[in-house]
DNA sequence: TAAACTAATAACCAGTCAGTCATTAAACCC
DNA sequence: GGGTTTAATGACTGACTGGTTATTAGTTTA
C-alpha cells in the first residue's frame, strides 16, 4: 500500500531517496542546527525543521543527538570552545605594544566570531540563559571563562609594561567585553529591523571603540603621581 | 452539580472569592506581566500565569488586554517610554561640565532603569526583537530613538563647549550605550548564575567605565594638532 | 426583591512541539 | 540471492498554549 502511493513514488524520484550516511550525519545536522539556532534562538528552533535543513527526518536528529540541549552544546563545542586553545597559543606569542595586541585581539574576535554565525551563540545565550540554567553554566564555563582569562592577560601585560594605567583587571576586561558583545547583541537584533540613520558600520564602530577605550587606559605621566 | 464540589467549597472558602474591580485590574495585570516577562521573556511568558500573578483568570487577562502582545506594549508604555518627556527636560537644563552631566546620565539611567525591573525589558527586547518584528519595531521607535537623541545631545554638548574631542556623534552614542547596555544584558541573563569570582558590582563597573570613556573623550591639547 | 447588567470564570478549541518506536529499506555478508 | 544488520523514517503520544465563549455571579436599579 505505501508504496502504491503515486505521491511518494514522485517524491522518491526528484530525490528523496532514504540515504546512509552515517559519519556525514552529525556535521549536517550541526551546521543545520547552527544556522536555524542562531536565526531564531534555542527555545523557538523546532527540532523538525533542524531535522529537515539537514536532509533527514525528525527521528534521525534524535538518532545522532539525545536531546536539543545535547545538540545545542555540540553545536557550541564545535563552533567556539573547541578553538580557544589555538588562539591562547596565538597571543601568547604576540610581539609588539599591548595597544596593537589589543587592536587586533578585537578586530580577531570580529572576524571570527562577530562577523560569523558564531556571534549569534553568544547573543543566543545571553538571550536564553534564564530559561536554560544547565546550558548557561555550560556556556559560562567553557566560553565565558576562557574568553575573559585571554582578555585579562592581554590588560595584564599592558600593565606590566608600562603601557596602561594600573587598574582592577575583574572590571578592565569588561572595558573590552562590553562594546563587542554590543555589536554582537545589535547584529542579531535589534540591529535587523533598524531605522534609517541608525545602521552600525562595524569598522567605523570597532575603530572608535578601541581607540577611545585605549586612550582611556594609556598610562598618564609615566613619573608624578597620577592624582 | 458544580457547587456541590467539596474542593470548589473549599476555594470559595479560603478566599477564592470572585471579586468586581474593573479599574484596579489593569495595573495589577501590568505588574504582573512586567514581572513575569521580566523573569522568563516574551514568549517562555504564559498569559495564564501572568493572570494568576494578578489574582484573576485567563479570560479576564484578555477582557484588557486584546492580546499579549498588547499587553507587552502596555508594559512597557507604562515603564519606559511614558518617561521620556520628563527626562529630557530634566537633561535640557542641567548645570556644570559635561562629564559631571555624563556621569549623571549613567547614574541616573542605573538608579531608574538598569537597577529596576525595567531594565529587564531592554534585555528582552534585545533578545527576542528578531522573533517579534512587530514588538522590535514599536521599541525602537519609542525607546532605541528617544534615549539616542538623550545621549546624543549631551556628547554634542560637550563637543561644543569644548570639553570632549570632536566625533562622529553617531557612533559616539554607542561608546556610552554599550556598558549600559552589557550591565544590563549580564544582570538578567549569565549574571544570574555566575562563577565565583565573576560577579559584577554594579558601582564599580560603572565607575570604571565611565572614567575611562571620560578619559577617551576628552579633548586633548586644546591648541596644537591632536594628531 | 426581582430584573437587568456586566465582570469574571473555566471549559474548550485548534494548533504546536520534543521525543518515541514500530516499520522500512539500504548495505553487507555468505 | 537470501539472510542479517542497522540507518533512516514518520506516524504517534502526551503535554502545553494563546485565545474564545457560554455560563456564573456580583452589583445596581427600579
Amino acid at each position: 500500500m505505501p508504496s502504491s502511493c503515486p505521491l511518494h513514488e514522485l517524491a522518491t524520484k526528484i530525490g528523496a531517496k532514504r540515504e546512509r550516511r552515517k559519519d556525514a550525519r552529525p556535521g549536517e545536522l550541526l551546521a543545520a542546527a547552527l544556522e536555524l539556532f542562531v536565526e531564531k534562538g534555542f527555545a523557538a528552533t523546532r527540532a523538525e525543521e533542524v531535522a529537515k535543513r539537514a536532509g533527514v527526518s525528525k527521528g534521525t536528529l534524535f538518532l545522532y543527538f539525545s536531546s536539543k540541549e545535547e545538540l545545542f552544546k555540540a553545536v557550541v563545542r564545535e563552533n567556539i570552545s573547541g578553538r580557544f586553545p589555538q588562539w591562547n597559543a596565538e597571543f601568547a606569542e604576540f610581539q609588539g605594544t599591548t595597544a596593537d595586541m589589543l587592536r587586533y585581539c578585537v578586530r580577531a574576535w570580529w572576524d571570527r566570531i562577530g562577523s560569523t554565525k558564531a556571534s549569534g551563540i553568544t547573543k543566543l545565550m545571553m538571550s536564553e540563559a534564564g530559561n536554560f540554567p544547565e546550558l548557561a553554566a555550560f556556556y559560562q564555563h567553557e566560553v565565558i571563562q576562557p574568553g575573559n582569562n585571554l582578555l585579562r592577560r592581554v590588560l595584564q601585560r599592558g600593565v606590566d609594561r608600562g603601557e596602561f594605567e594600573p587598574m582592577d583587571l575583574k572590571y578592565g576586561v569588561y572595558i573590552v567585553l562590553a562594546p563587542m558583545l554590543f555589536l554582537a547583541m545589535w547584529k542579531h537584533s535589534l540591529g535587523t529591523c533598524t531605522a534609517a540613520g541608525m545602521e552600525i558600520d562595524p569598522d567605523q564602530y570597532i575603530t572608535l571603540q578601541v581607540e577611545t577605550i585605549l586612550l582611556g587606559l594609556a598610562k598618564r605621566s609615566p613619573d608624578g603621581p597620577p592624582k
